[in-house]
DNA sequence: TTAGTTTGTATAGTATCTAAACATATTATT
DNA sequence: AATAATATGTTTAGATACTATACAAACTAA
């Protein structure tokens, strides 16, 4: 599509992700910001409110022009937060989690669900399908749900078929058009640490050319890269495999056949080593071990600082080699580490700042805001993102 | 912009880029290929046939539709390769070097022009204002020059300062404005790695959702990683610093102050010692060493061959993380190493497949096609890009 | 009250697309 | 050789969505 239409949708997309982005402005104001006439957004605003996707919000009033309070005021035009919903999944291990996005992209609903071990996937796509149902019966949600974004704890590929994920027991199933078949708006998938990532930016949107590098860190050790507000993917949708550098010739044996992997040396079972010297089985990691070990850390204890230390050295020593690659501005942790990850990102910050190529900027280290919900809501940023963004129009080659 | 003009302006530059890449083609067959009308196609053709850009071509003549060989036959449409021309510089270590482009990519012109140790900024862009002189000297190029392109060894930020060249004595100069304040066309800067992975690219076409990871091979060890026909940049601009990727704890001590570099144990005075057992001068790097190396190993020397292995094995486990990073469909090998490449990745394919994470595809493993002038002819290519390219429409935030 | 400023809408003009019709150039069939 | 079939390239009318301009409306400042 390369006709006068896409002109307009192209300018749709920056009128909402503005509105998304920095709120409601009058109508001239947005003309202003979008380099466009206050006629041409007279008639953009006027078909979006038919749509229900903005509506005109009568105070705080949008003041004129410059600072002085001269002039007609303006009307102030914002999104109208109930027009569409998107519905983010998490499909996790024993747990389903859900999330639900308005159009401001602000979480309006989040509920948890237990699975089975070992689900079907057929049985999970039914639990999303009931939820929908369920949501749908609310009148409020009754035809405003455009599209639904789900992640997996493993890798998706690019055609929709999760190629391996041994956690559920499920391997080369194609989730998408499960989904698809069950499901009657459109459906997205995505890697769980890409949709946290993605879920990050756009709760708290960064500069348009922000590269952004995300790291996922619990019982293993996913990562993600941003720039552009566009996930980077490889060949086969796959990529940004940071648990699989090699920060050293050899170490423990890791799950991809490798030795010296870095998520061998950050992971909950690796956490538990350093501060208990003895080493559990992979799957009695405890998700509840980061916030025994803040309490520890925060009480002074001496061991659990030493393993914070020791968990942050070998972090850093691959967070060198993601930064000299992406020269990122901005490094986020998230992950079920999240009651460390302060003290992580603190124990680090020396470290990185000495590695690094002479030139570059230090990236910024941050944790992310999301908690508990993030890959939910990141698979809801997915949805919203496809149906809503800029940042995915399409010139067609 | 995102007006009607824009409209156009996409649809241009995407009729342009589908002649570039599958060459010359009937007003029918392009108004198919672009999902456009007859007419519009028509209309376009005749803006750019008056701009010199695109002319019909004569034979061989354009088939109808479908196999068959019925109908009215169709007009080929070309690019007029001299309707517009790119010059591409390389500003290397005691050589400048030319390449020309002209509207179809292909370099009809080269020269190299020595250059004194330690040059000043202003007298190497003095030499490429009187090439560019000399070029308009020609009426074949008089008015057809319509930008420079102009690439460093060493980092280039995206303001345009060349922030560090120890090799060239130069530091945080303004390159982007000198060479504005003494050229009439529009010129583009450009790290060397990045140019020349932009050129291979460019000369041969790969599919737009391609990633294609480039390693330069030479005195050091530099990289680029091309997403949708694009080169990656970090926030500084910089990025795919991939010579200093730490494959070791500890080894020699690299440039950039670490121990361990990948650059350390793969660049030309790496290859000296793993030849000659003896360690030497890192300036007094043989530029035909990797030829002689070819040589010897092309008549069957044990000691060369483990020279190259010894190398290759480094190297693997340096794309080994990248891969896993990037997830390439390919990886191109260039630089000063050029003869010995098809070695080098004969060596490293079987350690590499081992490496990467399981359910990711093998990357292809290929050797730049562009040789001495690779870095020319991708500042060539980045001007090209910039001002013709359908990846480089901005759609303005 | 009047002038000045800014907003939002209305109207005319413009660019560029699509759709449909048509003249043209060729092959296939009678 | 005449006619039918098919595809190309151009022309024309209509649709879309922008800009430019004008103007009524709503406010502040003098």
């Amino acid at each position: 599509m390369a006709n006068q239409t896409l002109v307009r949708h192209v300018n749709e997309r920056r009128l909402l992700t503005v509105l998304r982005v920095e709120g409601a402005q009058p109508r001239a104001a947005l003309a202003r910001r979008l380099s466009l006439t206050r006629a041409a957004v007279t008639s953009m605003v006027d078909d979006l409110s038919q749509r229900q996707l903005v509506r005109e919000i009568a105070s705080p009033k949008g003041l004129p022009q410059g600072n002085r309070d001269v002039g007609r005021p303006g009307i102030n035009v914002g999104l109208n937060p109930a027009g569409a919903h998107f519905l983010g999944v998490e499909i996790g291990v024993g747990v389903l989690r859900f999330a639900l996005f308005n159009l401001s992209a602000e979480v309006v609903d989040t509920e948890t669900v237990p699975l089975p071990q070992g689900p079907s996937p057929a049985s999970v796509v039914a639990l999303v399908a009931k939820k929908l149902g369920t949501l749908r019966d609310q009148a409020f949600y009754h035809e405003s749900i455009r599209a639904i974004g789900v992640t997996v704890p493993g890798l998706v590929r690019s055609d929709g078929y999760v190629v391996n994920l041994p956690i559920l027991g499920w391997k080369d199933v194609n989730l998408a058009q499960l989904l698809r078949l069950k499901i009657d708006v459109p459906c997205y998938l995505e890697n769980n640490a890409n949709a946290a990532a993605f879920g990050e930016i756009y709760s708290t949107p960064r500069a348009n050319d922000a590269v952004v590098v995300y790291l996922k860190l619990g019982t293993g050790c996913g990562g993600a890269v941003i720039v552009n507000n566009r996930l980077l993917r490889g060949a086969d949708g796959l990529g940004a495999e940071f648990g699989h550098i090699r920060i050293e010739s050899d170490g423990p044996l890791c799950s991809c056949g490798q030795r010296g992997c870095l998520e061998t040396f950050v992971n909950l079972r690796a956490l538990q080593r350093y501060l208990t010297h003895e080493d559990f089985d992979e799957l009695h990691s405890d998700l509840k071990l980061p916030g025994k070990a803040a309490k520890l850390i925060a009480g002074g204890d001496t061991v659990a600082n030493q393993a914070i230390d020791e968990l942050a050295g070998h972090l850093a020593r691959g967070l060198v080699n993601i930064t000299n690659i992406f020269n990122p501005g901005e490094i986020v942790l998230g992950g079920a580490m999240l009651p460390i990850l302060p003290q992580i990102c603190a124990a680090m910050a020396e470290q990185i700042g000495r590695g690094i190529v002479p030139g570059m900027t230090m990236p910024v280290l941050t944790v992310s805001s999301l908690g508990e919900f993030e890959c939910a809501i990141g698979a809801a940023a997915t949805a919203h993102h496809e149906e809503f963004d800029l940042s995915n129009v399409d010139l067609g080659e």
